[in-house]
This record gives C-alpha cells, structure tokens and sequence, in this order.
DNA sequence: CGAATCTCAGGCGAACTGATATGC
DNA sequence: CGCATATCAGTTGGCCTGAGATTC
C-alpha cells in the first residue's frame, strides 16, 4: 500500500512545520532555528570542537563553520584554540550565549509544549525511537569515496 | 523527563538524513530533492494551481514559484492559464516531466525500501500518523496579520 | 606518509520580506 | 470593496563543491 513516500512526507511536512515555527519564533532576536540547535548542542552536552557539533547537529563542516561565524560575530560563542590537538578548535558559549540561549528556550517554550500536548508522552517515546530508526536506516553505511566533508555524494544504491 | 526538544532534535536529523540522501541520490540529473517533491505532488495528484502545490508540499507562493520556473526552463513542467479562475495559473507536468520523474522515483526506489526495511508496516502507519499530528499541532491555528504568503511570521505564543 | 581538522573562495537553491498587478 | 492568486525585486542563511593549510 505505502511505497515509503507518504513517509517522507509526512516526516517533510512535520519538519518544515516546526522549522518555520521555530524561525518566526526567533527573529526578533536575530536567531535562526538553526543557529538555535548549534546553541542547544553546545548548552546541552557543553564545549565542543567543529567537527563535534557537525555529528551533534547533523550538518556539515562548511556550513558549522559559517554558523558558527555568524554566532561569534553576536558574541554568542568563543572558538578557541583545543588544548590537545593543534588541528582542532574548541567552542564554548559565551556568558551573553548562555543568556541568550536561556531567552530563546524560555520563548520557545510553547512550541515543545504543543508538541507534547499533541502526543501522549508513550507516543513521543515511540516517535523519538522510530525517527532514530530512520535515521539511522537513512545514514550511509557504504560511503564511498569519503571526502572531506560529510561523506561525499550519498549514493542511491544501498 | 523529555521536554519536546528531543522530539525536535530527532525529527530534524530524520529529515535532514532523508533530505541529504535524497538531494544526493538526483544530482547527476540536476533535480533537488525538493523539485522532486514538486514533480511528486504534481504527478500523484495531477494539475495544480500554484496555491494548491504550495499546500501540497507545505511551501510558500514564492518558493514554489521559483521552483517552477527551474522546472519549466529544463521543460518539466508547463504553466498554462488556469480556464475558469484568470488569477490563477494551471501547472501541469509536460511529457518530458512525467518521463524524468519516472526515472528518478525508480532511482530512488532504494530509499523508498530502505526506509520500508527498517520499520513494520504497522510502524509505518503509526509513524505516518503521529507525525501527522506533530504537523497538525504546529500548523499555526491563529495567524495574527495573515500576508499574502504563508501564514505571516509565525508566533510563539498558542 | 596518510588521515583528520579546519580554512577559504565560490556557487546554488530554498526561504523569506515587502510591494505590486490583476481577477474573483 | 475585500480577498485571493500570482508576480517581481531583493536579501539572507543553509548547504554544498573543491582546494588548500596545518597538525596528528
């Protein structure tokens, strides 16, 4: 009956949806939903180094990268050098990122209220665990041609 | 113990994952996952007004419109004049349209199965419907200042 | 040496704002 | 008239490619 593809839209339209509420949420403090999950991923499990938040947030480096300028242009995040390793860099949230972080998650406080309210809380174990699923069905487990960036072209063939 | 924001975390890595793959499984013929989306709505459910596309796959009226016209400049789809509403337009996949979109929903059969593999089908349908209800819990049911376009910035508030 | 981390230049499509023309 | 459909100009941020520097 289902070929998957009702699947991916539905997973589209639920995403879509929140992003574009997320965003509205935020532009009045120059925040983008995006900006906001790099700011959660660093509040949540602490410093990190770029390629750290790259898995956390499921991006590339390129566009971390960019973020992340943008964030410390505002002062919200410091990159600074890793004591261990000379390649890396070791990003933090500044004491104005913290309380700018701490603002936008009060804000957005009814958007996860919804979220809840619309899902008995069993249901949004199971959907937490069924998008896992997907996602992890989704990621490459052949890459080939491993570049530097994310893992290269994600081919069709499984 | 969950506040909704792993909920949003969660929903945002399937997505992404799935969007990534999907861009990467089209790009030799120069089709982003998002035109196919469009290609899909239009092949699936027939001609459309632009305002109905826009429902479709939950966009807004400049976007899809620019959309088509990346689609119509590769001539994969046509906008003719709509016979009973002069406002509106009547797009429509042309020949060419239904026979690359034919080739890249059999290109990307292999997402399709792996997402089918990876969950039961009474998953599926339980996964189907609470993301439906995830869409449906952020779909802004009050607009404040409604624009020409989407809903206008959507607020925080409920 | 290869591999990993990050930087930089550049490009593209998606998404948005705001204003406007036209037909219902 | 208000409202809906679509257009146009312009901006932004996200994401990507490809190359290169530096360090492990």
């Amino acid at each position: 009956m289902t070929t998957g593809h009702d699947l991916a839209r539905a997973l589209r339209a639920a995403y879509l949806t929140l992003h574009r509420r997320t965003d509205g949420c935020f532009t009045a403090d120059g925040v983008t939903a995006d900006q906001f999950v790099l700011l959660a991923a660093l509040a949540d499990e602490g410093p990190a180094t770029q390629q750290q938040l790259v898995r956390r947030v499921a991006s590339d480096p390129n566009t971390v990268r960019a973020m992340l300028l943008l964030l410390e242009g505002r002062g919200l995040v410091a990159r600074g050098p890793h004591p261990d390793d000379g390649r890396a860099r070791r990003v933090t949230l500044t004491a104005k990122g913290r309380r700018t972080f701490g603002r936008l998650w009060t804000k957005s406080e009814s958007i996860r209220r919804r979220l809840l309210t619309a899902l008995r809380p069993a249901e949004v174990a199971d959907l937490i665990d069924l998008l896992q699923r997907v996602t992890d069905a989704m990621s490459s487990p052949k890459a080939r041609k491993p570049t530097n960036h994310i893992e290269g072209v994600l081919p069709c063939r499984d």
